[in-house]
DNA sequence: CTGAAAGCGCTTACAG
DNA sequence: CTGAAAGCGCTTACAG
């Protein structure tokens, strides 16, 4: 089977490459080519089952019609989800997009970056990794668009959509004293990270302002040994002078394994002990009893990131929007 | 910042741009060009941080390093964990993967097919979607390189990572009757799909062996209203003469549902009723109790295909090798 | 109104 | 041993 190229077309027709690209791409202004050729030249179009080279295209003009996307891990739900609905978003406006995953690794992701730079991707969506501040200030040197989910860097003039993270764990931790619940503890990751430093200053300062704060309720567990920091977390806030009656956990991954290690020692969730979780999971929903859970407006994000994006792109307007959006306490 | 191309780095060094390009890409055979000015080009490329525009020499070579693979939907743990390891094995193969989302639909499949063929792919992965043999056979038409992953057509003579599934179904089910359960149920989508009737014929043909099969007691319930159809299948199961000791619920979404289903009846799994499941999951880790599951093997199947893949594009080698790894039940 | 030509950034066969 | 030239498939400014 030849390869059929715009000239191929234009030869069996008899006519020039260039009005082929004209009437295939619909920029037949002011009739410059006849109706009748335009047909004929669409069914030969059909005939042949031309496909553009979209390489060729790119090369011209300057831009590949594709984005990258850069997450910790696309197995993770969230970041799985988030990929479904931005890859969604960008189909309907022509964009490819191309994944890449760090494993919260910063080298990694100083590797992916230059990657998609080489397959000359028109912009960037990125989760960024711990520590990435001077990565995302070099991309942002090099003039090509990019948009920050999730995780942002406050003192970083970088578009980036976010949620109201020290609010809404404000207003959860709030919820679950006034339900009652006296010695809350938080588990979340030892990182210093923008996003969860807020999920941990918004559970503080509700506890303060209740005058119920204890220090030694903040725990921190690693990525890395997750489960059995969270073994070890779990124990010792359960050995606490004040006990502990509730357990807010500060990401879905920090939720399952919470999770798992209080079954693990045989407790009843939500009548032994208060949980609340971040995200919501499979698991959440197969219980038969309610788990609390903030749910992220994970598909807006996707929307407003690509809008971002694009509008970067195609109209250059760089005005560097941060978008915090809400996230909801679903009990 | 001025675009960096071969040709800057020639004019700077007073050196042609084919000069550069043999250099750069490690063909300067035989001593073409001088050491010297060999390490001057590399400083220089360095120095200016040039980074090769892929779309160039994709459209010059004529591959554009990328494949294409299709899931039904990344959001999905099994194909998220899937993607991630076709994306590993591919980067160290010098790949880019580009992904799309069919939604189990015909119509979306077409439509990334051509998509990807625009994206000038060097080939595919597929997990094709229902009915979708015609358009794979158009595929296998257009010569693109292809391998199928996870559902395979038998009729159909195109290399495949499948698993044991009727051998691994057979014998899982064997084991919850020499466990002594007398009356397993089989939960699956309805569907006419190789991978899942292998499994369903596996249950059947295993009960059968050992004189216990009963019609009734395989159920099918629909993709799209997958929730309620499983709270009918249950309640049906539950209801029938020889009341239902154990579930094999065939994949993992089904699983999911079925065990949530379970859970709003307060029924206790591993206690009132056995449950066996597809695929492991969060969810399955949670528990308290052990449900057994069968463990396909993602990242073999990641590899193999990969490799079945790049065999066909490098050296256009296409024995159409069908591969049937092996799935393990984890009790 | 239409075609020929140039050029996007690369690689490689060819001429010197 | 090295550079000039052609060409991958496209688009668009330009000349007729």
């Amino acid at each position: 089977m030849e390869k059929v190229s715009l000239k191929v077309i234009a030869k069996e027709l008899g006519v020039s490459a260039a009005t082929v690209s004209l009437v295939l791409n619909g920029k037949n202004k002011n009739g410059r080519v006849s109706e009748e050729m335009s047909k004929k030249i669409i069914d030969k179009a059909a005939e042949l089952h031309y496909i553009p080279n979209s390489l060729a295209k790119g090369l011209k003009m300057g831009h590949s019609k594709s984005i990258g996307l850069i997450v910790a891990d696309i197995s993770n739900v969230f970041f799985g989800t988030l990929a479904l609905h931005i890859q969604n978003y960008a189909e309907k406006e022509g964009y490819t997009v191309i994944i890449g995953n760090t494993n919260e690794k910063l080298e990694e992701m100083g590797k992916i970056i230059t990657f998609l730079n080489s397959r000359q991707v028109d912009g960037l969506i990125i989760t960024p990794a711990e520590g990435s501040e001077v990565l995302i200030e070099s991309v942002l040197k090099g003039k090509k668009p990019l948009v920050l989910v999730d995780r942002g860097f406050p003192d970083l003039n970088v578009p980036s959509v976010l949620i109201n993270n020290y609010e809404i764990c404000y207003r959860s931790t709030k919820q679950l004293i006034d339900q009652g619940f006296k010695n809350p503890a938080f588990i979340t990751y030892r990182q210093d990270q923008f996003h969860t430093n807020e999920r941990k200053r918004g559970f503080i300062e509700a506890m303060k302002d209740a005058g119920l704060f204890t220090p030694d309720h903040v725990k921190e567990v690693s990525y890395q040994y997750l489960n059995e920091d969270m073994d070890k977390a779990i124990s010792q806030l359960l050995k606490c002078e004040k006990k502990v009656d509730a357990i807010f956990f500060a990401t879905n991954t920090i939720s399952m394994a919470g999770v798992k290690s209080l079954f693990k020692r045989g407790m009843l969730i939500q009548k032994d002990i208060q949980v609340m979780c971040f995200d919501e999971t499979d698991a959440i929903n197969l219980f038969p009893f309610r788990v609390p859970f903030i749910k992220q407006p994970i598909e807006e994000m996707a929307k407003s990131a690509l809008e971002l994006l694009i509008d970067q792109i195609e109209k250059k307007d760089v005005k560097n929007q941060k978008l915090f959006l809400e996230a909801e306490l679903i009990t």
